[in-house]
DNA sequence: TTTCTTGCAAACGATTTGCACTTTG
DNA sequence: CAAAGTGCAAATCGTTTGCAAGAAA
């Protein structure tokens, strides 16, 4: 009921707690590009972050969308990862990571939190581990089923 | 001792099994970039595999090389991960993951079997997993120590 | 007021693409 | 020879940057 809720507060006052601790500034684009980003559940890129803040009614510049994520994985409140088209975001915590098919390109979230129990146990020297991201590699089984009979197209597209 | 040998042509092999599976070319220049390659052990770039190939005294296009890359990908020879500034390479089986830095950008490869122990445990259904790469995200000890006196920097340069 | 931010537009740079020419199978 | 691959150069497109004007603190 109120898990959306406790997660936008969340990350609020992640970003708030950041901004203070940095000597950064609270501005109502940051604010609104942050209610953006946690209308957008599923990885998305920073065009669609852009794009779901005009939906919003509000103009705000594809430069001040680059800088407030820029700022939000710094503060910890996106991950990000990268896509064969550049970089994508997700609203953290994520406790999934991405199954890639090498050649179709098709990519897939998995919920798992196997991983994340990993690296809680692990320890690394001189540094603060904040979130991760998974990316597994292999072949779908539908392009597997056709590389038996033809030749495949391995060029990897989005 | 002949590690090193086993290794190039664990990735030979797959290249051939690779081609002839999909029906596509054997050619001087996969040869020639596939032995640059292993001449880099670290993870590279394109354009750092591009000028090993032509420290080989061997002239291939840069179109070639994005070509091959990708090639070597899907066969599997490559694991492919993203640093700040584009793609980067390393010959597989790696065994190992990355952390980065949020606020310096700075990378460090990490020795660790656990994580690829956990993948072989881990089944996916309808897909067959080849490899993964991790990337795990925080803050250096050098940063997290500036951050307490001064404002720092959050801009990712590499 | 003094910085930090924003917006805009130009600059960048890694990657992709189109096409004529070569090479492999 | 037919299909794939290569080289070259131009085109793309996500991202960055410089700078003047606008707001936080």
């Amino acid at each position: 009921m109120t898990g959306e809720k406790h997660k936008q507060d969340f990350a609020l006052q992640k970003l708030t707690e950041y901004l203070a601790r940095t000597g950064r500034r609270n501005t109502p684009e940051r604010l609104e590009i942050l209610e953006a980003a946690r209308s957008l559940v599923t990885g998305f890129s920073v065009e669609e972050l852009a794009n779901a803040v005009a939906a919003r009614g509000v103009r705000v510049s594809l430069a001040t969308v680059y800088n407030a994520v820029e700022l939000f994985v710094a503060a910890g409140i996106l991950a990000r990862y990268f896509g064969s088209r550049g970089a994508l975001f997700e609203i953290l915590p994520a406790n999934r990571h991405h199954l890639v098919c090498l050649s179709c390109g098709k990519t897939k979230a998995v919920k798992d939190q196997s991983f994340s129990e990993v690296l809680r146990a692990r320890h690394y020297s001189a540094f603060t581990a904040s979130y991760f991201e998974m990316t597994v590699y292999g072949v779908c089984s539908a392009c597997a089923r056709k590389a038996k009979k033809t030749n495949i197209n391995t060029r990897i597209k989005k």
